[in-house]
DNA sequence: TATTGTTATACTCTATAACTATA
DNA sequence: TATAGTTATAGAGTATAACAATA
């Protein structure tokens, strides 16, 4: 990485998605640029320490975070919605998962085309100390950022998942 | 603080990312996955919908984005820089988009090690449909946002990517 | 017929690292 | 020595679609 003056303009300005945006732009199109690249900063160094101190993946840690909620199981469909991704995918996360001792599939009786996915104990254990980790990250990075921005940020993405969701069409 | 309909904690509750959030989470935890699932949200909308209305794809159109607003063109680095991923990659990207003539790469008289890479005139053609379309599916998907969420969220993002930039320790 | 999950396929994007040509 | 870019490799994630078993 380079390293530039740290002075907030240049900082703030420095070269990201958002620099791609004209002068004449809408409004609404910068924000979804600062959006993105905030995400996809925070994202780029979340994937990064989970491989290089976990050896591990955001989505296998989403998926695990997902199970950890639900100690009866989760059955693959809802994996796949709460993760927003397709099915087939969701069977290969598992796969390695399960590979790993993480996770088990547990047949479901009721319905036999079906089973229910859960954290083993070794998962459990797994998770705790990456999931300690990565929220020591997470409150580094949002760390600069005042307690009124903080909340009304939450505020504000409350309301934009809400209009998305319903410009979408779907719960 | 904010009014919302009443079905908005049906709808804000539904099935994703941020519902493996635990009850006793921090609150910087929940405010990272409401963003991240608003981001995923509408990256996951933007990349199916440039797929099968344009045939390219999110890192085709970003790399075209930078390309507009840069005439003379830009070195393979300087995308690298903006774009927040590795060399090799752009290479890759900038491969694709020469083979279908958007964009063209020019040897640099002073460094010849280095090229500049820019906008065809098929490709600023090209990109102004495309991002005629993006930016109305940005609309779309942002038109619920009140103004002065809209606003308040632009700001509270600059701060964010100031603090994480700072904490991360670069451009 | 519809649903659950798997499999197969193909492609994009990614990081890493070794390499070349040049500076 | 350092830098710009390429190539090679390997792996992760993704969508799509065909499929089997079951409902």
């Amino acid at each position: 990485m380079t390293h530039l003056p740290e002075t907030s303009a240049i900082v703030l300005n420095g070269p990201d998605l958002e620099s791609r945006a004209q002068p004449d732009d809408h409004q609404t199109l910068r924000l979804w640029l600062r959006m993105l690249t905030c995400c996809t900063l925070i994202e780029n160094e979340l994937r990064s320490r989970l491989r290089t101190e976990f050896g591990t993946t955001l989505p296998r840690f989403d998926l695990m975070a997902q199970l950890l909620r639900a100690p009866d199981g989760m059955k693959m469909s809802d994996l796949s919605r709460h993760m927003m991704v397709t099915n087939g995918n969701i069977t290969g996360i598992v796969d390695q998962l399960e590979r790993d001792g993480l996770i088990e599939r547990i047949k479901s009786v009721t319905d036999r085309r079906s089973s229910l996915v859960r954290l083993t104990d070794k998962g459990r254990r797994t998770f705790a100390k990456i999931a300690k980790a990565h929220e020591e990250w997470i409150r580094d990075m949002f760390g600069g950022l005042r307690e009124t921005s903080s909340h009304s940020l939450f505020q504000s993405l409350g309301e934009l998942k809400l209009a998305a969701r319903t410009q979408l069409g779907g719960v």
